[in-house]
DNA sequence: GTGAAAGCGCTAACAA
DNA sequence: TTGTTAGCGCTTTCAC
């Protein structure tokens, strides 16, 4: 803002009196004279005077902005996390700066510089997809910035984390269709690098062996949460002579590729192929046919993280990182059969 | 973040030189020995040193933030806006401050308190539904603080103003319903202290006009944003001896519901009843059937709001308000009829 | 109950 | 080319 606001300097030379008597009045301090307080707090009100966070922030060391980094801001995911984030945040007094990595590591470098040049109290981080080297994160950890890590968990770094049981999601959405009696389920993987990624993989060929069905190495599709990948995997296994008769998506958006690649192919689902999704949002309830979905309680997922981070930053050294694993439930809609 | 960061004067200390000095290396500044930058830079490298914004911010009585205030964050519109903006104003430099009014005039005025209290350097706003009061933003004008409108626009308030041709946008979509053979056309409408919910609304009742169909005021339904009315409305107008052959919503989710009404009274769309939105998003497109309607350049709306909030923030006074009108068009998927 | 003064980390005259 | 200094707006000792 160009123009001149008002400061405790304009209240005190009006009133005739010192800035540490405004400021006592202005931020509730005991030992004032009520009058005194009284005419500040009038004087302040018709001056319309908004102290100057920025210089509060400066002096206290504190800026009470919580810094939030997620891959991307297209999906439902990430803005349902971000609004449970807000909320507890805004609730506790803090504001929240919200930046994206677009799924790259170099933007994603220079967002946590950009955050800590901002000196935010703590961050909220979901790491991109191409993640897979942690000095920066390492580096703003020693500095003493508190993280609190969601969805995308790196096991090694330290730090509280909020995830789901993806293992036991991806084993239910897997055991469900052999229950509907599915016999070839292809898997729309995520990438390796990621415990979300291998935590999906793991529950379903764990599903598949617990059943005692063979793994096949080629239903497993690298789609890497790529856009495109998943409509490209999905014709390939739908033009092999062994298609298979269900699909596993590591998440939403793969799982509407793989629909819509479907239904071009004139298949039926579910008759012919059973699909499964991993819910980023309620909205997969509005594709046809609505989707049968493994569901995450997406909004507690960022209150919690927010709550974590919260508590850190107050607790400082005494609080130790903890790890919450969320669970997550299966949402049968008409994308699967019916069981028998 | 607790613990302490290096600054200017722990570079100066260890280099035997003055701060000033320290600045302007790392400022880029002329006029300094290009030995005496290297060193210094190196030793920045050294400590990764983060510049302190909030200093910089105080002294230069700037602090390269944008905030945005939305009226919500979780249908797909908004945060694509915001991702316009946010890419336009990080190649400029900027940061950006998100906060939601979750459609409630306290809290917009509240958030508002807190982003000029952020002293944020400009707002780009979308006004939210209970907002019939200005005086808080005329307040911020006042103060100085650049404002960019977008989507909900407010007439009466100065400041430059992105939007859509959303009257052309409804006329264009109610005279397709009537090119497809549509007769009895029902309006979900949206709040009328809203440009945005008015100017649909005569775009609807002018295409009509414009095709000699009478108006029956009780076939527009005052939807007005809120979740579950547009359910309701859709509902009585199916009960309806003389139900509506077709039905123009104010905006996706109003639509969306009115899909899923529909599908639940057994009537089959377009056939029993069209349905036309006006895109919040692209997933219009998955939902059965994809869903035609009014398409808007939702992501160059906000780069476009970014452009002109930063170019009013260098201009200052020299920068008089624009108001730019973006096209919408017409996407015809399978929610109307086929042209004859 | 109130005031004076130092200082948070940086920039920008001005001086040398 | 470099250093000294004042000051951005606020909080917080320490006196009185």
């Amino acid at each position: 803002m160009s123009s001149k606001q008002p400061t405790i300097w304009d209240i005190a030379i009006k009133l005739n009196v010192s800035i540490s008597t405004v400021s006592r009045a202005l931020r509730n301090a005991p030992d004032i004279n009520p009058d005194t307080k009284k005419a500040i707090l009038d004087l302040a009100h018709q001056l319309d005077y908004q102290p100057n966070t920025i210089a509060t922030s400066l002096r206290k060391n504190k800026t009470n902005i919580i810094g939030v980094m997620v891959p991307e801001f297209v999906h439902a995911f990430f803005p349902n996390v971000i609004l449970g984030i807000q909320e507890a945040a805004n609730e506790a007094g803090y504001k929240v700066m919200t930046m994206q990595s677009g799924e790259s590591l170099d933007i994603e470098k220079h967002n946590l510089q950009a955050m800590i040049s901002s000196r935010v109290d703590g961050l909220i981080l979901a790491i991109s997809r191409e993640t897979d080297d942690y000095e920066h994160i390492k580096s703003a950890q020693r500095k003493g910035l508190p993280i609190v890590f969601f969805n995308r968990i790196v096991d090694e770094l330290p730090g509280s984390k909020v995830m789901v049981d993806d293992y036991q999601g991806a084993y239910m959405a897997v055991e469900h269709l052999i229950q509907t009696g599915c016999r070839r389920i292809a898997h729309l993987a995520g990438p390796q690098n990621l415990t979300i990624g291998r935590n999906r993989l793991n529950g379903y060929l764990d599903a598949l062996k617990a059943h005692q069905f063979p793994i096949d190495e080629s239903l497993i599709m690298p789609c890497n949460f790529l856009e495109g990948k998943a409509r490209i995997y999905t014709q390939q296994l739908l033009d092999r002579p062994d298609r298979p008769d269900a699909l596993f998506a590591v998440n939403d958006p793969a799982a509407i590729e793989a629909l819509i690649c479907i239904q071009e192919h004139q298949l039926s689902i579910p008759d012919d192929i059973s699909l499964i999704g991993f819910s980023n949002a309620p909205h997969s309830a509005f594709v046809t046919p609505p989707m049968t979905a493994v569901a995450q309680p997406i909004h507690a997922m960022g209150r919690l993280a927010a709550e974590l981070l919260m508590r850190q930053i107050s607790e400082g050294q005494r609080f130790s990182p903890e790890t919450h694993v969320l669970q997550t439930n299966l949402i049968v809609r008409q994308s699967t059969r019916r069981l028998s």
